[in-house]
DNA sequence: AGCAACATGAGAATGATTGTCAACTCGGCA
DNA sequence: TGCCGAGTTGACAATCATTCTCATGTTGCT
């Protein structure tokens, strides 16, 4: 197992901050978004600590983290089950999916090549039903 | 359809070194990689303009884009049918993979909850036999 | 209280990617 | 064959997200 794991997390001002920011919007928003929507509640975070904060949940799986088609990180609160996204591209509203055999698939696959420490991303991209 | 379509390409000699190039190899590289690959050939391509053929090539489907675990874009030139990669962490070495079950899974779950004009991203990465 | 490890913020630094724009090339067509 | 407009290119500046630095706060514990 790679070690993923570090110590937990020190409820600083700032994290609970950042924590409190994630449970308040249901799409993916980038860190400078995170941090502006903390500047205008008026929570004094630094950009580098929204940063470091949200790499260090996703890290823990606290958060999902995915690129946009830009390559841009976005974050977003999620459940703790291992699960994909249904993401709409024009107003960001997710679905979070899940999928059994399509791990199954993932892993079969990569055992058939004899691949070893497998991981996936599987995103889906599309128009909701608003739009 | 979302017009991704162009005039088609003109075959330029810096064109033409690109895809030359991304014969040449397996894996997936990155577009400076690409463009240091030209230079040790001799070929003298600028950095701008790498990065502008293989956007288009990209776009046009004549080579898989997909995007690192850090963002970066990296390329490799691909089979005509729809598939994705089977990718190696240590070595970049990469499977093309076909799932005819996986592409109908995700348009059931887009359909399911009515998303329309679906496309997704499905990576595996893990070690391969060699590592 | 007192210490060591962990956190933070401000700003600099990095690095991939894109924009700018004048010079150049290609594919017709007169 | 010579000319023209659209498509291309290259050198370099400009963006922009993200990371690094490091001096200064905080936290958890004893």
């Amino acid at each position: 197992m790679t070690s993923t794991d570090r110590q937990p997390l020190r409820p600083t001002r700032q994290r609970i901050a950042v924590t409190e920011a994630l449970a308040s919007f249901d799409d993916f928003r980038s860190a400078q978004e995170i941090h502006d929507l903390l500047d205008r509640r008026g929570a004094k975070v630094g950009l580098a600590t929204v940063y470091r904060t949200l790499q260090r949940l996703s890290e823990s799986h606290e958060v999902d983290m995915l690129r946009t088609e830009d390559g841009e990180a976005v974050y977003r609160r999620c459940s703790d089950t291992h699960h994909h996204h249904l993401v709409c591209r024009e107003c960001g509203a997710t679905v979070e999916i899940e999928g059994p055999a399509v791990e199954r698939w993932t892993n079969a696959m990569a055992a058939e090549h004899g691949f070893a420490d497998v991981s996936h991303t599987l995103e889906i991209f599309g128009t909701c039903p608003r739009h």
